[in-house]
DNA sequence: ATAATAGTGTCTGTGAGACATTATGTA
DNA sequence: TACATAATGTCTCACAGACACTATTAT
């Protein structure tokens, strides 16, 4: 590669939900070098040769054709270059924040969750910069989180407000009161973005819950006027 | 070029008030094709020639040496990237969301600013997809402008009341109530973003003005737990 | 004095925070 | 029955919105 090429790729850092209500990471072994083998987040290079028509084009085939899953949401967070990510030179990678659903299930051995947490504390290094990514992408969602309906896209289409709940403390990093998640789901029922669904979900213990449904409008999340205080 | 290359540009959108509190934008007339001796955002190519240590400096170099100008804040607002958006060929460019205070002067017959308004409602239309990097970054402006004190940045350190109204409905396109306006200054006062100066601002006519002074901490804004509301 | 503009005070409404209370299921 | 969990109600507080009122300058 001459010095005066650059080195375009998308990279996203996929989000699932587990059971316990954590976060996770999805990632790929890397088939090529650098890194060859390496559990990183998935990509693809962009440029000429590929006749993706745009950015985010090339995001939706990273993750339809190295990820294989299909996301609730997408978003571009941010884009970094320099010269040292790489050491192949000097290079930029665009990099979205992609939310699944909690369902997700992966179709190969090269894919895997792990837990966020691991990756953000550094117990679980990443190849290239891809630590710093996953950090800058968690901050994007955690400061949506705080006055966005964001975190309902980690959920299924029907959730619970328990569900919704771990969700949004998942996102944000701290507990949040359920009268105030309530106050805010009602005033997104107010408005269209989510319906009672009239059915119930039985748990093992306790009062039933009541199934909402969250009809996502062209990827955007509600926006509520006040902040979740600290 | 051959094919597998990519085009990578960083992008200024460097805004300014004038007298009447209304914003504008800064321009340059190109040097070279295409689109030459046009009128079009300030930027550079970024790639391995240049030994920028990141994407940020390669938006202060286009600041510093094409624009002349020294921002009081800078922020990347997002990465467009498609095959026609250049007549050279696939092409991506990062952009920049950069305020300038409102005595800026421009060094040279290249530069110049013209009104942003012109160029959002397409009256004055702007070569490559700049019309919408602009609009891109006009939202994102708008859009923090709700609930931090970004517009602060559009303003000299020292400033009034009056001034800062005129930043914060510049920058919502509404009219703000001062007494909202004043109330967040007074909260951000508490937390030393910012000091009463003590001196006093004299105007043609009616009451003098406080002088506050706005100590900008590492190029952030203050985030407020509320929005402007409509 | 009058005009013009800056600054303060008051009242209302909304929604978050905290916590108590009631409701509805299982074992 | 006891227990577990969901849902609702109540009270306080902070702050935006609206508007009246007071303060300080120039002419």
């Amino acid at each position: 590669m001459s010095t005066a090429e650059v080195l375009a790729s998308v990279d996203i850092v996929a989000l699932r939900l587990n059971e316990q209500a954590e976060l996770e990471l999805l990632l790929i072994r890397r088939a090529q070098a650098p890194f060859e083998q390496q559990w990183a987040l998935p990509g693809v290079l962009v440029n000429g040769r590929c006749q993706d028509l745009s950015l985010e084009a090339a995001a939706c085939r990273a993750l339809a054709s190295k990820a294989r899953v299909e996301p609730r949401y997408l978003e571009q967070v941010a884009t970094v270059g320099n010269g040292t990510r790489d050491p192949r030179g000097w290079s930029i990678s665009t990099f979205y924040l992609a939310l699944l659903q909690p369902d997700t299930v992966l179709q190969g051995e090269d894919l895997c969750f792990v837990a966020l947490s691991a990756v953000l504390d550094g117990s679980l290094g990443l190849p290239f910069d891809h630590g710093q990514l996953v950090a800058q992408a968690f901050e994007r969602l955690g400061g949506k989180s705080v006055y966005t309906s964001l975190p309902l896209y980690l959920l299924a289409p029907r959730f619970t407000v328990t569900e919704a709940l771990g969700a949004f403390q998942a996102c944000l990093g701290q507990a949040v009161q359920h009268t105030t998640l309530r106050g805010r789901l009602e005033r997104m029922k107010q408005q269209g973005w989510i319906a009672e669904t009239g059915e119930k979900n039985y748990p093992r213990m306790g009062r039933p819950q009541n199934l909402l449904e969250h009809q996502a409008r062209s990827d955007a999340a509600f926006i509520f006027d006040r902040s979740v205080l600290s």
